[in-house]
RNA sequence: CGGGGCGUGGCUCAGCCUGGCUAGAGCGCCUGGUUCGGGACCAGGAGGUCGGAGGUUCGAAUCCUCUCGCCCCGACCA
């Protein structure tokens, strides 16, 4: 391609409204315009970037037996009543009304459009396995758009989805997934963790995150470095450190004492001088509608995907001052388990054991202390708590890393969850009525494109890998009124091309600096430039990344990108 | 949905508090000339219903009310 040929509208400027790196850059590098909040138009270059995370995508699909199909985005209201996600789903789907007012909606995802298909078709076990995957334009109504391509209303999204006769069936379709995933971030270029995912309203047993390392990401993942263990925060299981002074000895009766004004576990600790460890923290919390007493160690988080599954709640929220009143007999800052028949009682794992600790009174002002788990109240024991920093890994001790990632890829086992409801059946070999398990797999394109620039780039522009970048190579001859210069550069960009290079010839009657700086902010990997010492027969040669440049002979330029390419 | 911020040529912003000539700058764009190895210089030029509606006023980019949009924090996020 000829650059004074293509569109690609670099901006100087930083535009106002970006804040993350990849939106920045893409904006600057003329590869994404907005339209509107969380809706972005893909020009050129992102389009050429995107086409090539998808062609590795594709490959790999087909390279695990996936065959593609392309599904309607415009899906009619009864194939998501049927899975029960039409209300599941709530604002976050775009809903709208055909002109007799039946109701549809745009496709978030495709679990109902594809066993619908798959329930029409499939009779037999002898037809399966099957995968079946798609490359398409996702939408969703997020509450908050944000972070340029981050998160978005409208997107591309691989996803697959497979059918299996049985568990075993599915592990191995989970496995080839999980595999080809692998093979596609590591040909993009990215680093990336692969985390265990709590399965969200997804449902289903099992479920890896593909997370790549970032600040522009909103999960946090636990890493051990030594043993291995990787898991979303969501899910993430530690030591906690241990409290910070041993329980007083003695079967001690809770003993009430006055702390006028202290409400927060500091405030009471700053008080009474005890540590936070050694308090305990209780929060009334209204699931499904129901008032629940979670407790904590008085220095831990709750962790919410935690509590929704040890209860079994869909939602569930804090509950309002006057409810707490009326449940509790006292306000937020004294609350605490001793006495609570009304409710259930659900403590930390990190409670159990411990004793002679500190609670609210459940008296406005007033805490016990000498409070005994098991003694003093009645609870159940579960996970409750978030992962915090200076946790120890379970098994090996070491410190565990919180890292800020963004999720690119999200694997899941989703059992019978929608061939059961939605009433997928096929024979099985003794001709019974037989229900395939399913499993689902997502890939998000534009995090793959983000992802690599958030990974890769600097103060000049993108770095992105070549594998994936909109170009290979740009040949730039720096004097466009030189005509040796100009013959040169033409030579090589057909030599390029002939070689199957994807290669941009900057023929733009620009000064060398303009051609410099647009090529390292759209982040081409690789440049020759056709100078002055063309005289002495020599070109020089840039790679991106690494700011290398040498001066190489005008025949072996060609060799020179290619040989690069290959190393990169 | 709660909190905060911002809407002025294509981009970045000034002007607004304290209302007053014809609304400015830099970058970009167009024409001509000089230049040509890291976002050149000179000269000339085009381009703005100041997000929208209503109000106050002799007079509104500026003050008031409403409204729309965008960004950020939080909530939310198969």
């Amino acid at each position: 391609m000829r650059w004074s040929k293509l569109f690609i509208p670099t901006l100087r400027e930083v535009p106002a409204e970006a804040e993350v790196a990849s939106h920045r850059l893409l904006l600057r590098a003329g590869y994404v315009r907005q339209l509107s909040a969380g809706i972005y138009s893909y020009l050129y270059l992102a389009q050429r970037s995107l086409n090539k995370i998808q062609a590795i995508v594709r490959e790999e699909m087909d390279a695990i037996g996936a065959q593609e199909m392309y599904l309607p985005a415009l899906n009619p209201a009864e194939v998501w009543q049927e899975s029960g996600r039409w209300d599941v789903m709530g604002d976050n789907m775009f809903r709208l009304k055909d002109r007799w007012q039946r109701d549809y909606c745009l496709g978030m995802t495709h679990e109902e459009v594809m066993t619908a298909i798959a329930r029409g078709e499939l009779r037999s076990y002898k037809q399966l396995p099957q995968i079946w995957y798609q490359i398409q334009t996702k939408f969703r109504d997020e509450p908050r758009p944000k972070s340029g391509l981050l998160r978005v209303r409208q997107f591309i999204m691989k996803d697959s989805y497979s059918f299996d006769v049985d568990q075993a069936g599915l592990d191995v379709s989970y496995q080839k997934h999980y595999d080809a995933y692998c093979r596609i971030f590591t040909r993009c270029g990215l680093k990336f963790a692969i985390v265990e995912a709590h399965s969200g309203s997804m449902g289903g047993s099992q479920s890896h995150e593909f997370m790549v390392a970032s600040d522009a990401g909103e999960d946090i993942i636990v890493l051990g470095e030594q043993s291995g263990y990787a898991a979303n925060l969501e899910k993430a299981v530690s030591k906690p450190v241990p409290p910070a002074v041993p329980d007083p000895e003695g079967d001690l009766a809770p003993e009430e004492f006055h702390t006028p004004g202290k409400k927060s576990i500091d405030d009471v600790s700053a008080f009474d001088g005890m540590p936070a460890t050694s308090h305990i923290k209780s929060l009334v919390l209204m699931a499904d509608g129901k008032p629940v007493l979670a407790l904590l160690r008085g220095d831990h988080q709750l962790s919410e995907t935690k509590f929704s599954s040890a209860v079994g709640c869909g939602e569930f929220r804090p509950a309002h001052p006057a409810e707490i009143q009326d449940l509790m007999g006292a306000e937020a800052g004294s609350l605490g388990p001793v006495g609570v028949t009304k409710m259930r009682v659900i403590a930390d794992l990190a409670l159990q054991g411990r004793k002679n600790m500190v609670a609210g009174a459940n008296k406005d002002d007033y805490h016990l202390k000498n409070v005994t788990p098991g003694e003093d109240f009645t609870c159940e024991f579960a996970d409750l708590r978030q992962v915090a920093a200076g946790d120890t890994d379970v098994n090996t001790g070491e410190p565990l890393q919180l890292v800020k990632s963004l999720e690119a890829g999200h694997i899941f086992k989703l059992g019978y969850k929608y061939s059961d409801t939605m009433g997928l059946r096929v024979t099985d070999e003794h001709g019974k009525e037989l229900t395939p398990i399913m499993g689902s797999y997502g890939i998000g394109i534009e995090r793959i494109l983000c992802a690599s620039i958030e990974l890769y780039h600097d103060a000049d522009g993108i770095m992105m890998p070549a594998a994936i970048a909109p170009f290979t190579v740009v040949i730039t001859p720096v004097n466009s009124n030189d005509a040796a210069q100009k013959a040169m550069a033409e030579k090589l960009y057909e030599e390029a091309k002939a070689a199957g290079l994807d290669a941009l010839l900057d023929d733009r009657d620009e000064r060398p600096g303009v051609k410099f700086k647009d090529a390292d902010l759209v982040g081409i990997p690789f440049r020759v430039t056709v100078g002055k010492k063309l005289s002495e027969g020599l070109l020089e040669f840039n790679i991106r990344r690494t700011k290398e440049k040498k001066d190489i002979a005008v025949d072996d330029a060609i060799a020179a990108v290619k040989s690069a390419l290959a190393s990169s």
